[in-house]
DNA sequence: GCCAACGTTGGC
DNA sequence: GCCAACGTTGGC
């Protein structure tokens, strides 16, 4: 049988890319990550078809925002490629690339966003890496029920 | 804008 | 290999 799903959570500051640009361009590269272990889960750990929560970071409030989905498996990350690109890392050549990215596509807003301060509060989450103290991982696994709860979360109240 | 926490770099 | 300095992340 074909492996479990698997489920994330991936930041992105709505400034530069929020849910909504993501809606309305159906699909995106997730460029731009430059940091090993945010790399390793994409590059070793994720499958196309599986399940992300968009998480809103440095916003006004943060929090997760909506449901996107792998879309390719991981491939080169060309922005560190280029030297006018402000994700360059001279570091990463071509035919050995330190960076990776996936593509993602497009699944939903929720209808109520869900602010980082809900995700706290709910003893349900508490072991989520999101919610310790002092992560920066823009990439994250997380578990199957963490995702279901965050879902139930973003709809709307009765 | 502040600042704590973290990852990376570089001197030794 | 240690660790201080530095840059970045991200909540507030």
């Amino acid at each position: 049988m074909a492996r479990k799903k698997q489920y994330w959570l991936m930041k992105s500051e709505p400034d530069e890319y929020s849910i909504d640009d993501l809606e309305k361009d159906g699909t995106a590269h997730w460029d731009g990550v430059r940091n090993y272990q945010a790399r390793n889960f994409m590059r070793d750990q994720m499958k196309i078809g599986d399940k992300v929560i968009f998480y809103h970071s440095n916003a006004k409030p943060s929090g997760a925002a909506g449901i996107a989905e792998v879309a390719s498996e991981a491939y080169p990350d060309f922005t560190a490629f280029d030297p006018n690109d402000k994700h360059f890392d001279p570091k990463s050549k071509k035919d050995k690339p330190t960076w990776y990215m996936v593509d993602v596509k497009f699944v939903k807003k929720f209808d109520r966003f869900v602010p980082l301060s809900e995700i706290k509060e709910n003893p349900k989450l508490q072991n989520m890496k999101l919610v310790q103290r002092g992560n920066r991982l823009s990439v994250m696994p997380i578990t199957k029920e963490e995702f279901d709860e965050i879902v139930k979360m973003g709809k709307a109240k009765k």
